[in-house]
Parts: structure tokens; sequence; C-alpha cells
DNA sequence: CTGAAAGCGCTTACAG
DNA sequence: CTGAAAGCGCTTACAG
């Protein structure tokens, strides 16, 4: 079916030189004489030759890949990953890229057995794993990473003696940006919708965030007004019937991500109420849904890009035997029309001038 | 930093056999006594023993592994992948798991070499390839893989004389399903945006299918009521508007992606027409904006996990040196809100029912 | 600057 | 049913 692949071994004999110089003159070995690896290199070339992986991998015991776990908690067979995650899962490649890395990808259930295996199989040298997700299940499963002296960098919130590295976004910091706004907007009743669950630690500091705000402002807190929602398809709009059945008044809500949030307004237009005149809504992520949705959607921007970046300096330096910190990132305020902001431009946050996401199509 | 992994030959002294049982019994060779490899399989679980994928591929020449080569028009260094193959990413990596294989992701600009070296470096066994593109550059591209023995897979049109296997969506049909519904549903100036070049043979395609939808019909074709629009952020908007300019009047869109019919609606809004009632519109796709944009937009779908699961068996079946065939899937129209269809429920076409991605947030 | 040699950890004919 | 042996194609001390 196919000729098989020239090896070295091949150019060694047609450069009249070793295997071991082949070699090196590939690997750019300051070693090899100028002439003889321009030499070497041309042969390679025209042979189009390229180095076999496995051998090289088994050899230094190094795979240049890096393995992305995407969990999601969808039940079922459904494929269809969060958006945003989705989206990060373009600016990792393209930085393991620049690190010369590959990027093997994995879906994983949560009550999946996570491919603990990457690395002990010499598949990949370390994992970034992606997901929102529930932390009390995690938890076991990262200690067993931890245990098979797996390197990996996790995308979510620095939890005290969670095992492993990680890079997030300052949530508490982008829930209080998010109430704050609505607040200096004129709204005094904010209503809030999403998980306050402790075993979804990033959705709780949003929720922290949001006290914060209310309190700050010298508004006070109200239980009433706090409806319990989880991330999928039509909770948004279930969380607004029942605040809206409670009958506590509220001009403003904060959803804890874009998905509820837009779920959200759907549900108060379908009721008879004006996004944003008689209810404002800011949400969180900036999926790219956001700003198509009508009104467009005020929310909390994580910086996609700078994420991926961190996790793949991460891991790549996990992977030289580096020191690596967890961190976490600032988010921004994007202000569209959602949350009914006078004037959208004047703010201290910042408007769409400056996007990232222009060429998306 | 790390114990080095256990290896065979560690599991063979512990059993008290040769490497050569091990290795054989840790594959269910039959050739194994049930006892001997129960034992050795009960001694690699209790060692957290995983094969050293490396060296099982440099033995056996597979990586077992498929590469998924994403490719988009977008310039510079923006990671941002159009959403209808991010999507199909997830199918893509279902249906590989399912054979056993693992993918490998990799983003191409159109204007990059491509990394026709996954295979030759025996990181990949096969490539799939996704994305829009130009066909024209294309053409010299694919050949080189095929002259490198690669094994490949193309999402798109089945063009005569292209190298390589191909799934793709039966366009003509698609846009002939669109254009037939509009027509059904009264309007009788059909508008056209979109590419009808050859170098995008896709939506060439669709373009084809709204002329003889047209023509069956017994109306016109009008060059007037066709405009030419790339598929970047704005091109559907300016379309519009140079319609606008000419004219000609027109009561409906057919527009070739989602992503020109979603800005063609905001454009014709914010001109004063309003959608379905001025002006019907229909798009391609059902990308998962479509159905959260208002109007709601009525749309042709591709099925994206048939395609993912055509494409993944194809390469399998390539790989296997199993004999491969092309093929065309038909789409299927979504009738929403955009086109101002009477009745959606009642049409032949499906309904908003048995949609894949409900739980998508 | 170059070569001969060892060895990474498997799989699989070959021999029994 | 099992073992001894060869070999996949590299990288890298070691010796010159």
């Amino acid at each position: 079916m196919k000729g098989s692949n020239p090896t070295s071994r091949d150019i060694a004999e047609i450069a009249g030189v070793s295997q071991a110089t082949v070699s090196r003159a590939l690997r750019n070995s300051p070693l090899v004489r100028e002439e003889t690896r321009q030499k070497i290199q041309q042969i390679a070339r025209d042979l189009n030759y390229f180095v076999n992986r496995n051998a090289a991998g088994l050899r230094t015991h190094q795979s240049h890949t890096i393995a992305l776990l995407l969990f999601d908690e969808t039940e079922g067979r459904d494929a269809v990953i969060n958006p945003f995650f989705l989206s990060m899962l373009g600016y990792i490649t393209r930085a393991a890229s620049s690190h010369g890395y590959d990027v093997l990808i994995s879906m994983q259930q949560l009550s999946d057995d996570w491919h603990i295996e990457y690395q002990a199989s010499h598949r990949a040298d370390g994992l970034i794993l992606l997901g929102y997700g529930d932390y009390v299940t995690y938890r076991e499963k990262l200690a067993a990473l931890a245990r098979a002296n797996t390197r990996f960098m996790i995308w979510g919130p620095t939890i005290n003696d969670q095992p492993g590295h990680s890079i997030g976004c300052d949530n508490i910091n982008g829930g209080y940006q998010a109430t704050s706004h609505l607040i200096e907007n004129g709204r005094r009743n904010i209503a809030f919708v999403g998980s306050t669950s402790k075993r979804a630690p990033e959705l709780a500091a949003r929720y922290a965030g949001y006290c914060s705000a209310i309190l700050d402002a010298g508004l006070g807190l109200c239980e009433r007004r706090k409806v319990s929602a989880w991330n999928s398809g039509g909770e948004g709009y279930r969380a607004v019937e029942e605040l809206l059945e409670r009958g506590e008044p509220f001009d403003a809500i904060f959803a804890v991500t874009d998905v509820l949030a837009i779920d959200a307004m759907r549900a108060l237009e379908e009721n008879g109420y004006s996004v944003p005149d008689d209810v404002a809504v800011v949400g969180f992520d900036d999926i790219s849904l956001a700003k198509h949705v009508t009104p467009a959607l005020t929310t909390v921007r994580q910086d996609i890009k700078l994420a991926a970046e961190g996790l793949v300096d991460g891991i790549v330096g996990l992977i030289k035997g580096e020191p690596v910190e967890s961190s976490l990132m600032a988010p921004q305020l994007i202000v569209r029309a959602s949350c009914g902001a006078r004037s959208p431009a004047s703010g201290p946050a910042a408007s769409e001038t400056g996007r990232r996401q222009s060429a998306h199509r």
C-alpha cells in the first residue's frame, strides 16, 4: 500500500556518514560540521524524511504532546461542549504549538474513570483539565492523578489543599464588578440566578462577589431574590418564573453564566417584562452568543487567550521541572445593552472596542 | 521527580514468566493460558502499569491516533474557529474513541504548509480535514498529501478528480429545500447572499439549488437579486445594504451560511424592515446561534454527528486497508420564525422537536 | 567533529 | 501454551 518511510539509516547511507551523525545533524547539534549538516538536511528534505516520533519518544521518554481533557456535566452521548471551553481549545492548541507541543483531546464524562494513563502510557507529557465541575467528585480524581505522578494544570478555582496547579478567574471580583455596575446604574433590587453550592466553587465565588457589592453599597441582601439554578438549558427560564411567583420585586438579575442569563432574558420577555427597562440583566463568561442576542448581553469576560497561554506555559514548565505557581486572572466587565447602562461608552468598564473576537463567524 | 514506570519486564519478573508472555497476556492473546493471563493482568493493575505507546507504536508502526486538521480562512493569530466545525470536533472525538483511536488536533491557516508529516512521523495513522476552504488552493495540497501516501478524509464536496475521499452534505438539495420553502410560503422575489465562486464549491452548490428551485417554480432568476458575500463578519450586513441600494424589490433572502443570514437580519432591521414580515430569511448550517437569535433563524441543518461518524469510519477503514467510498449526506430544513412560514409545525419539514442539541449551554 | 554501540520497551515470528 | 531472540528507529554517552 505505501512504500515504507525512509529512516535515518537510509539518509546515512546516501550521505556516506554514520546514522548517529544523521541524528545529530537533524537535531541541529553543534557537534556536526556545518557542511555535513547542510548536506544531511538537504537529503532529508529530498527524501521527505520525518523523524519517527515513536522511536524518538521511546528513546527520550517524551512525547511532546499535551492531553487536553474536556469534561462536561452533560449526560449521555451528547457531544455538546460548553462553548466557553470549546473556544479555549483553539487558544490552547496555538499556545501548545508555539512551544512545540501537539494536543491530544479527550472528552470525559465526569462520571468516567479519567484517562489518567495518558502520561503513564507515554502518549502525553502532561494534562490540562477543562470543565466546570463538581469539585467534590473532582478532588479524589485529582488526588489519583497526583498519586500517579501525573503533571497537570486545571482551569478553575484555586482551592486549599487541592492537588495540582490551577489557573482561574477571579470570580469574586467578577461578580462584584457585575453587581456594582447594576447598582451604579440605579438598580436596587438585584436578583441572583445560579448555583451557590460548594460543589461548584467558581460559581459560589461569583455569588460571594455579588453579596459584597450589595453590602458595600449599603443595600440589603435578600434571600428571596436568590434562585438556585444549574447551568443547563431551561434552568434560567425556570428560575425567572420562580422569582416572579415569589412576588419579591426585582429590577435586575445577575446570572452566574451567560447561558443562564440568556435563558432568563427570554423568560422575562415572554412574561411581559422588558430588558433592560423593567429588568436589567448581566451574565458571566462572554460566550460568543452574548453579543448576538437581543438585547446584547452585558457580561463579565474571562480572558480566554491569556488563560490558555497560562495553562500551556504551566504544563510545559512542569514538564521541564520548573516551579509553577497557580494564579488568578482579572475578569473584565463588557458593557452592552442588557444592563441598561445610561452610557455604555462612558463608564470605567470596557466598551465593545478592543474585543478580540471581531472576526468570528 | 517521578519513579520510572513499571515495564512489562517488571511484571514478568513478578509473575515468574517471560516478558513475551506478559505482552501476550496483556493483549489478551488466546495463546496464553487463562490462569496465567489473569495473574499477569492482576499484577499489571496492581502496579498501575500501562503499555508504553511509543514502544508499541515503534514495533507495530501504528499510533492509534487520528490527526484532525482544522483550518479556517481567518487571518492572523485569532484562534476563533467556525462554530460549525468546532461542534463537529466533539462528535469526531467520541467516534474515534469508540474505535480505540485518540485524536490529535491541529489548527492550520490555509496559507500554512499543512502538517503532512503527521503520518510520516508516525504521530497519526491518518488525517481528517475540516474547514470551508478555497478548493483551488486546496487541490495542490491534497495532491501533496496523496503523493506522500497519507490517508485522509475530507469534510466537503466531492469534486471530480479531487484526491482522497470525502464526506459532504448535499448542498444542492439543501439550497433547493431552503428556497422552495420560501416559495411555498408565498415569497416571489428571493434574493441570494453569498459566494458563488468556484473556489468554494460547497457554497456554489447551494446557489445551484437556489436557482433550480426558482426555475422549477416557474419564477425567473434575477442577477440583480444576487449579492456576493464571503463568510466573515459584516459581509452579510454589507450585502443587504447593497441589495437595498440596487432598488430591486425582494421579499426574502436565502443566505449561504447562518453567519451571513444573521448578519443580514440585523441589517434589515436596522434599515427598518421587519423579519419575516417584510423580508423572510433562511440560512444554512444550523449553528447553535441560529435558534437563539431573534427571530429564530430558519436554516438547513447538516447532520454533524453522522458526518463525524462517517469521517471516522472512513479514516479507520483506510487505515485497515478497506475500501472506502466518498458520500453525500442529506440536509434537513429546520423551520423556525425567520422564514415567516404560516405554520412551522405543519410542513413536511422538521420542527424543532427532535433537535439533538437540547442540552447545550 | 565522527563512529560504533548500547538500549529505550515493546511485538511477533520461530522453536519447542 | 511458553520462552529466547530479533528488531522497530531513534538518541546519546563513550571513545577516538
